[in-house]
DNA sequence: TATAACTATACAACATGTCGTCTTACTGAA
DNA sequence: TTCAGTAAGACGACATGTTGTATAGTTATA
């Protein structure tokens, strides 16, 4: 007989989305294989069926937020070359909101923003390959500032999510903050409102 | 009969360092009770004496390495107001290196990178307090962008700290950073050699 | 009817938290 | 100075719950 992976898929499906629930309440530690299989309805043993333990199931989500380096947009050397890692980011943190806010949030895994900066720091670094101008371990500290920066203050934003500023007046300020620094920004040191 | 606050004290810190030990090692899920007081030299029963489970451990540590208000060393409005939330970081980055780089690091607790930002944001915050031309909210997210910045930048330091730039250029390129933002520190955006 | 998918049940191994007991050493009265 | 009372501190053992695995049974479908 044919597998049915139509089936198998779902299953899976479900016991990843009854996992997320929980890991949205709380830590992984304190989540329990029965908790997952109760919640999604099935046995506890059809659970190794699928995964090894919990820790695969948050894997598996990980991965599958992580973008391939195809999966990226195209570079383009032309236009914005400055804003590209922001746009490229937001980008992504826009598709996955849901899941970006939580694994970069406080409850979330410290691995994950390591993982998804080294996904996209090639991408960029690729545009400046063969610049003879470019100290590439310059340019790896300064990709590592920046995204961290951004994931820092997008998780940020999101916890706040309620009476705070707008989307487009964060992404304004972020730009401002790539373009000109910090010290710009703050009274004392310019004559520039913020 | 009076307690032995010299020998809880000695207990105490000796399970607190075999935890710390086992805590450099792996996540924290997979640290046991029975590991830390057979690596302490202790009954698993005394444990519970001392704290309530593994996570009490953690954040007596984390406690211990948030700075109070009165600890931050004071504020100067006159000099070098930009440098200051980069002086206060890398000044306690340095005090306790140990700690921190693994607690913000890959297996680290992503919320004592939260705790430490906003230990830090009011010690800054109050510097403008008062000024009508500064707007809170942006300046909380603006602080929360440069301290997200230096934690990612130095908690990645760290972890190259091999063969990798001295601290000297480190520092140096972060000033860069936070006086003229990203941009500009980048081929095609300047003729300013990175 | 053969098989994929899932259920039901059971088991050993291990971690957890609790509790009663023991040990040691300080205390103060003789 | 001595020595029994006492309590701090550490220990050993227990009940409970989770984990991972194994095996037999049920349902639906192609």
């Amino acid at each position: 007989m044919k597998k049915k992976p139509e089936v198998t898929a779902q299953t899976r499906q479900n016991l990843i989305d009854a996992f997320w629930t929980l890991y949205c309440e709380k830590r992984i530690e304190k989540i329990t294989i029965k908790e997952i299989t109760q919640k999604a309805g099935y046995n506890r043993g059809t659970f190794y069926e699928y995964f090894t333990d919990v820790y695969d199931v948050l894997e598996s989500i990980e991965s599958s937020l992580i973008p391939t380096l195809d999966e990226l947009p195209p570079v383009s050397t032309t236009t914005g070359t400055l804003g590209m890692p922001l746009d490229m980011f937001l980008k992504l943190y826009k598709q996955n909101n849901q899941y970006y806010s939580v694994l970069l949030g406080d409850n979330g895994d410290p691995a994950f923003a390591s993982k998804l900066k080294n996904s996209i720091k090639p991408t960029i670094m690729e545009v400046f390959v063969g610049k003879n101008d470019v100290n590439q371990k310059e340019l790896d500290y300064i990709l590592e500032y920046t995204l961290s920066a951004m994931i820092g203050i997008m998780s940020y934003w999101f916890k706040q999510q309620t009476d705070d500023i707008t989307s487009d007046k964060l992404f304004e300020l972020i730009y401002r903050l790539m373009e000109q620094g910090v010290m710009k920004q703050l009274p004392f040191m310019s004559s520039e409102k913020v």
